[in-house]
DNA sequence: GTTCTCGCGCAACCTTTCGTTGCATGTCGC
DNA sequence: GCGACATGCAACGAAAGGTTGCGCGAGAAC
């Protein structure tokens, strides 16, 4: 329960290369395998796999240029991966808060009880 | 840049599995290996594994009790990766957000020119 | 129009991580 | 003491992230 996420999109931007690119994407406009590669530690071959795995998911998606291709974010999909992202992060807040308080109203209790 | 988050935490979160445990562990209360194995789909090996890794980076910590070990999450570092899911939320957000008004402006100016 | 270059995709391979099974140990209840 | 149960440790298999090496097709240079 709560934790019903769609997977595929968490695990899509659990891995930090691909928030990484996601970023670069974000900031830079679009790009293609070999100029996000020159911005990253890894090889232009691994980036190609990551941008498969995006595109896979729907958070990318590419566009043929001559020998290039250019890929660029979707929005729409990304800003659904944000809702999840703050969905997981709010429901740990709200536990967090209700753990508290609880603990709060034992403390109270027990000062009253032991007049500690 | 943005993306400077603590990876390990990142990391530590990122795998379903374990974001359900932590789930468990706020909902249910501090728990076994076992007894979390049996409301997940892996073995209790398995899980304990990720209780090892969420041990590494603080995010839960343990108390022996006989043959038992209870772990429980720890608030603080909790609220650290929470604090970090949504800062990366947002700074998607505000990019997301930056783009539809750039091309919002870029619309309304070929509107403009081309009287279109 | 040949040739040279550059971007890409595919395949083989290595390492780490997630998951499994199997076994040995320690503790609780009788 | 003995059976039952929770753990920890080790070996192993499968998948993910990374690498190198190769061949091909599209642009650029001559």
């Amino acid at each position: 329960m709560s934790t019903t996420v769609d997977d595929e999109l968490w695990s899509a931007i659990g891995d930090p290369t691909r928030r990484t690119m996601i970023d670069l994407l974000l900031s830079d406009g679009p790009g293609t395998a070999t100029s996000l590669s020159r911005r990253l530690p890894v090889t232009r071959q691994a980036v190609s796999k990551h941008l498969a795995v995006l595109g896979r998911v729907g958070l990318i998606h590419a566009e043929s240029a001559g020998r290039e291709r250019h890929y660029q974010v979707d929005e729409a999909q990304l800003a659904r991966a944000v809702a999840q992202l703050s969905a997981v992060g709010s429901t740990w807040d709200d536990r967090l808060r209700r753990i508290k308080r609880i603990a709060e109203a034992i403390e109270r209790n027990r000062h009253h009880d032991e007049g500690e």
